[in-house]
DNA sequence: CACTCAACCTGCCGGC
DNA sequence: TGCCGGCAGGTTGAGT
C-alpha cells in the first residue's frame, strides 16, 4: 500500500506513540517478517529488549527507530505492511507478524503484514547522519529539505530509460511508487515511456514539481484522517483515492480533456494515463 | 556500469 | 460453490 505520503503518516504516528518508550518484550510470530535480520529472530528480540526508542525517521519508503544503544529498528512496509499501535486487549490481527510491548504497559506496537514483502530488522546506524546501512542506497526523497533539485534534473536527463521507470528507481529519488508516478506524469502531460534523454530541462523541473505537489497534497489528506488512531493508517482509507486523476481510473474521462483514461501493462503491473494529454512517444531511431 | 525482469507472498475479484 | 487466472500502492538480485 504505502508510498511516501503513507509511510510519512506512519512515521508521524510512531513519533507520537512510540518515541521515548522502553521496549519490554518482543514476540516474533512469523520468522519471515524478520528475514532481513541476518542473525535470526532470537537475536532480533535480544537486541530490542530493554532499548529505548529515541526518534522516528524516514527516507523514501523506509522507516527506522533509532535506539539508545546506537542501533535502529528498521522497517519497510512492502506492499501490505502496517505498523499499528494497539491496546494489548485488542485481539490479534490475522496477519500479525511481530508484537512489541513497552515497559510503561501502554499500547503495543504491532507489525501486521499480509503478503510479508515487508519486514523489520535491527542494525547499527553509521556516521553523523545516522542512516542505517541498509537504507544508504536510497536517494533522498523530494520532501527532504536537502533534496538537490538540480542534481536530480541532471541525473534524470542523463538516464537512458523511460521516465516512469526512472521515477520508480529509489536510487534516483525515493518515495515514488506506481500511484504517484502516474499522477505526476498526468500532471506533467508526459507518457511514462517517454525516453528520459528527450526530456527538456523544463519537463524535468515540472515533473519534479508535480511529484512534490501530489505527495504534499496526499500527505495533508492522510494526516487529517490519522489523528483518531493508527488503525486508520492503512491502504483502506479512501481518502487519497478521491483526488487521484489517473491511477485506477481506466475508462473514466480525463479531468482535463475528457478522453477516457487508459490502462497499459507495465513491468508486471499497470500504468494509467490519458491518451489525449499523454500521447505515447513516437518510437525514435536511436542515434 | 546501466538496465530489465522474475521472484518473493497472500487475498480478492471476476469468469467459467 | 469451486477452481483458475489476473491483479494488488515494492524491492532485490540475477541476468543481459
Amino acid at each position: 500500500m504505502p508510498e511516501l505520503p503513507e509511510v510519512e503518516v506512519v512515521r508521524r504516528g510512531l513519533g507520537r506513540f512510540v518515541v521515548h518508550r522502553r521496549v519490554a518484550a518482543v514476540d516474533v510470530r512469523h520468522p519471515r517478517a524478520v528475514r532481513r535480520h541476518a542473525a535470526g529472530p532470537v537475536d532480533f528480540v535480544d537486541r530490542l529488549t530493554g532499548r529505548t526508542v529515541l526518534a522516528a525517521r524516514r527516507r523514501g519508503k523506509y522507516l527506522w527507530l533509532p535506539l539508545d544503544d546506537g542501533s535502529a529498528l528498521v522497517a519497510h512496509l512492502g506492499m501490505s505492511g502496517q505498523l499499528l499501535v494497539q491496546p494489548s486487549s485488542a485481539g490479534d490481527e490475522t496477519h500479525l507478524r511481530v508484537r512489541m510491548t513497552f515497559a510503561d504497559g501502554g499500547r503495543e506496537l504491532r507489525f501486521v503484514d499480509q503478503r510479508t514483502f515487508g519486514g523489520l530488522h535491527v542494525e547499527a546506524t553509521e556516521g553523523t547522519d545516522g542512516i542505517p546501512r541498509s537504507v544508504a542506497h536510497i536517494a533522498r526523497d523530494p520532501l527532504d529539505p536537502e533534496f538537490d533539485d538540480e542534481a536530480f534534473v541532471r541525473a534524470l536527463r542523463r538516464r537512458n530509460t523511460g521516465v516512469k521507470r526512472a521515477l520508480l528507481d529509489q536510487t534516483l529519488l525515493s518515495g515514488v511508487g506506481n500511484i504517484y508516478a502516474d499522477e505526476a506524469l498526468w500532471r506533467t502531460r508526459l507518457h511514462g515511456e517517454r525516453p528520459t534523454r528527450t526530456l527538456r530541462r523544463t519537463d524535468a523541473v515540472a515533473l519534479l514539481a508535480a511529484v512534490r505537489d501530489v505527495m504534499t497534497l496526499a500527505l495533508a489528506q492522510g494526516g487529517t484522517s490519522f489523528d483518531s488512531l493508527y488503525v486508520n493508517v492503512n491502504g483502506e482509507s479512501g481518502y487519497f483515492e478521491r483526488s487521484l486523476t489517473a491511477y485506477g481510473r481506466a475508462g473514466e474521462p480525463c479531468a482535463r480533456c475528457g478522453t477516457p483514461i487508459r490502462r497499459e501493462a507495465f513491468m508486471n503491473r499497470s500504468s494509467y494515463s490519458c491518451p489525449g494529454c499523454q500521447p505515447r512517444p513516437r518510437p525514435r531511431r536511436r542515434s
